[in-house]
DNA sequence: CGTTCCAATATGTATATACATAATCGCCAT
DNA sequence: ATGGCGATTATGTATATACATATTGGAACG
């Protein structure tokens, strides 16, 4: 009954039952541990099996048939739907290579850098629980004398205590992590924006000129990162995903 | 308790009670009667307007958090949330699962069908090297009554020629294409892009707001098969991509 | 042999209840 | 005033229970 019961060993989230049953169940389906066709074990089973009601079992399993993961068909069970979802690989673009892809001189250029205890603000882009210590960098990147894209950054350092000794004037936060922390997990965010007077002014374009924004939260061990946000105006970049199905 | 005690005066769907009391109020956000920012009804208010338990309107109100549409405080009620962005996962993207999944009716329309010999502009776009048949198609997709993404597209009826027969009147292409055709290669481009007038006019957004882009090319067996550009109002509209480096 | 109908079963929805948790209000002491 | 603290309140999660509904398998019957 206690949410505490949950056994969240390491510094993970906490998750309420029926979240655990779903995402015990997600992860089996997404794995392939549990093919598509296969039945999930029935509602009563699962009942006994985390010992719980039926109306935690029902709502787990009501929110995966809605997520379109399952399918339920009553007097005969659940059934996993739908092959094997492929993720997209979208690599965790390194910019300097982009730019000298285009052959233009590549520079990375601090604009801030604030350390300070985590606000409610900094937690949720974080996905921070708790508050401590965090990094926060303003930097642009430019091709060539032309802005290329902002990047604003927040790093957890509870998580990368020796980002707390380094002034990031001209090397970009990006590689200087991936070179020291191994990710386990990243999400991306991506959308447009128009473009507000502040980006405009940096990047050196129309204000409400369109812009791309691609956000991205990275994980190790289940340990939030480092949440960065890429602004590339939108005549500049495009990004391209190219991957094949992982399975027929 | 009986399901049919529900008052659909109109030949409308049976409803469940919580799916009533959910539609109910999505409606009065989405008419705008209830405007960002106002409180929502308490649910022991609810309870009492709709005659029933207070797990029933919690139900629902939780559906709509999930959806983004309300935002719940503690001690404080529910409140209408309205920049609403949308989760999709970056995969093969199936519109309608993202319209369902924010729990809005979804559907296509077709604004126009043309079948015409590839010119200079098709070929460039499905990366075709000789001239042949394409079938060209616009059509709207909807969440609600809202148009929630713009497809243009183009298919190559020499690697499928039975889609030449298919008027895709109200089914949207993709997902028949996905069913008929095994693809063996994918790639995507994604970008930011200020709505044209044409655009903006279909999408019922104003000219130069920034929009969402993302093209989808798709290869069977080395054959170019179809080019897809769908075009998201942003405020409508994230992307959303979630991997592990080794494997998920 | 085939059709009808019923019982069993799994899911779908709703209720009443209980306790946990978080935020806020207002009282009270300093 | 003001800062701390407990009571209040609204939501969050879980339980046990009840009955509805759809489907299946098999028994009963022609």
């Amino acid at each position: 009954m206690s949410l505490v019961e949950t056994d969240d060993v390491e510094g993970g989230e906490i998750l309420s039952l029926h979240q655990r049953i779903l995402s015990d169940i997600r992860d089996k389906i997404l794995s392939g541990a549990w093919a598509p066709g296969h039945r999930i074990p029935f509602e009563h089973e699962l009942t006994a099996q985390y010992n719980c009601s039926r109306m935690t079992v029902n709502k787990a399993l009501s929110q995966l048939a809605k997520a379109g993961l399952i399918e339920r068909r009553r007097r005969s069970g659940s059934f996993v739907r739908q092959p094997q979802s492929q993720a997209a690989v979208l690599e965790l673009h390194d910019i300097r290579i982009e730019v000298e892809a285009l052959g233009l001189p590549y520079r990375y250029e601090r604009l801030e850098r604030v350390k300070r205890r985590s606000g409610a603000d900094d937690r949720a882009l974080l996905g921070l629980s708790a508050a401590g210590p965090v990094l926060a960098l303003e930097g642009l990147h430019f091709a060539g004398e032309r802005p290329f894209a902002l990047e604003q950054r927040l790093i957890n350092l509870s998580a990368v205590a020796e980002a707390a000794e380094e002034e990031f004037l001209d090397i970009a936060p990006g590689p200087w992590l991936i070179g020291r922390v191994p990710w386990s997990e990243a999400e991306h965010r991506i959308r447009a924006m128009a473009a507000d007077e502040t980006i405009a002014d940096a990047l050196d374009i129309d204000a409400n000129a369109p812009c791309l924004v691609v956000e991205r939260r990275t994980w190790s061990a289940e340990h939030p990162v480092t949440h960065v946000r890429f602004i590339y105006p939108a005549e500049s970049h495009t990004l391209v995903a190219r991957f094949t199905p992982s399975q027929g």
